[in-house]
DNA sequence: TGCCTAAAAATTGTATACGATTTTGATTTG
DNA sequence: CAAATCAAAATCGTATACAATTTTTAGGCA
């Protein structure tokens, strides 16, 4: 009979300071390591929405035991990323088109919001940091790299959330932008992502003013422009392997 | 090289007709059930904040091993119930009072919306349903388990999201009330939650109505209320053992 | 050829074992 | 007597082995 100390700090959510929250809730470890690498790679489209991620698979490319790998996939179908089926394993979730829809209207209901906050408490240093996304999400287009680009857009919008220091908002955001980006790389419509850097900068600016109401209507009109940007009818046709992924 | 069938209809989320979404990315089996067991217990506040989840003892309690276990925990942490530290285990988390305020500054936001779109959408048979569920958190109050009659009146809100026909949003609401139920366990101020069934019973009313303006109006201050009955400065004294709990 | 059936292979589900870390409590020491 | 120290116990982290399920493949039959 294990006796409890009940009254003590134990289980303190968000204590105090913590490292770059990456969303996941995992104690630091290999498991961790593997997730973060996984979500980068899924939210980089290198691989796509469908594919397989297979336990040993995994397992043997990142050296490690089919546990720790379960752990880590488990943790990515928690944020949505990744979807598991009983006996049948995990694959890279693929958001039907209503999801993507519900999505993007959440997204528009939620991040205005949170912009407006952000608007208010932003500081110089924070605006330079914002500056620093966007220039290096310019290099990634300029270099042809559209999954790194829209990887640096996605965190962008978190880095707005920070700003707010909205952790409960925050946390949401991070998920509704994987999930987003799973969609786009299911339904974008034009390879032009250029009106992407017209937008943040046009926030980045209202935000500079510590205008909350033109943050939050920047906010939400691009929130609307990316949802309309999307083709909710097609079907994409072929993805490569992990191992090509990762190794080739 | 495990060739993967790439174009086919693998990793669908949320496909189509499927059970009660309990909100865990957990395909079903013995970890789903331990999960659902918890939460339930946790949500009555049988199991109230700080205490400790063993591996060792949960394992017994329910006749699995460690592994399912660590599964099971893992969700529940992931949905925000459980907080897992590294090399020290698994407590029922305790927001702090500044996630109090922001997971109802989050309510505040959402649940208004998606109350709106759920009274376009209500059907009579929803309606009934929706009673059933007051009624049936009036029986649990007059018999005194106030547990239980919390538990309920989540369960409400979240009828609520589900006439919406909204899980994007839904599932984030179902994480929010969640943790609201680990926050009123630790901050709420009075014994007395009448208060509660009454802007239930209101929402329903406009809800059966259709008036969404209403039915949004009412959410917004339902939700402003339960916030304001939290005392965010005290602090609980002393709680149960996991065994005491289930078995006594 | 096309389709159904059954055996083989591959993959996941679960249990258990061992190592690492933390916690506890007794013992020593100032 | 209080504080620090160190050993023992408890608990978690990870690897591996085996069972259950699914998928694939080969074979037979209409």
């Amino acid at each position: 009979m294990t006796a409890v100390a009940a009254g003590s700090e134990v289980g303190e959510t968000r204590g105090e300071a913590e490292g770059p929250d990456s969303g996941f809730s995992l104690p630091p470890g290999r498991a961790l390591t593997i997730c973060l690498e996984l979500q980068k790679t899924i939210l980089e489209h290198r691989l796509r929405p469908g594919m397989k991620l297979s336990e040993d698979e995994v397992g043997e490319i990142f050296g490690a035991s089919r546990t720790v790998v379960r752990a880590a996939l488990h943790a990515l179908a928690h944020s949505g990323l990744v979807t598991i089926e009983r006996n049948r394993g995990a694959f890279v979730s693929r958001p039907t088109i209503r999801e993507a829809h519900e999505v993007f209207e959440a997204r528009a209901l939620i991040e205005p919001r949170v912009a407006r906050m952000a608007a208010l408490a932003v500081t110089p240093a924070q605006l330079a940091n914002l500056q620093a996304h966007i220039d290096a999400e310019h290099v990634a287009l300029d270099a042809g790299e559209m999954g790194k680009s829209l990887s640096l857009s996605g965190l962008f919008h978190i880095a707005v959330a920070e700003i707010a220091d909205q952790q409960v908002l925050g946390a949401i955001i991070r998920q509704l932008i994987s999930r987003s980006s799973l969609i786009i790389a299911l339904y974008w419509k034009r390879p032009d992502t250029a009106c992407e850097s017209h937008s943040h900068h046009a926030l980045m600016a209202a935000m500079g003013a510590h205008d909350g109401q033109a943050a939050e209507e920047i906010m939400k009109s691009h929130i609307v422009d990316l949802h309309s940007g999307l083709d909710l009818k097609e079907r994409p046709h072929r993805d490569l392997t992990l191992a090509e992924v990762f190794q080739g």
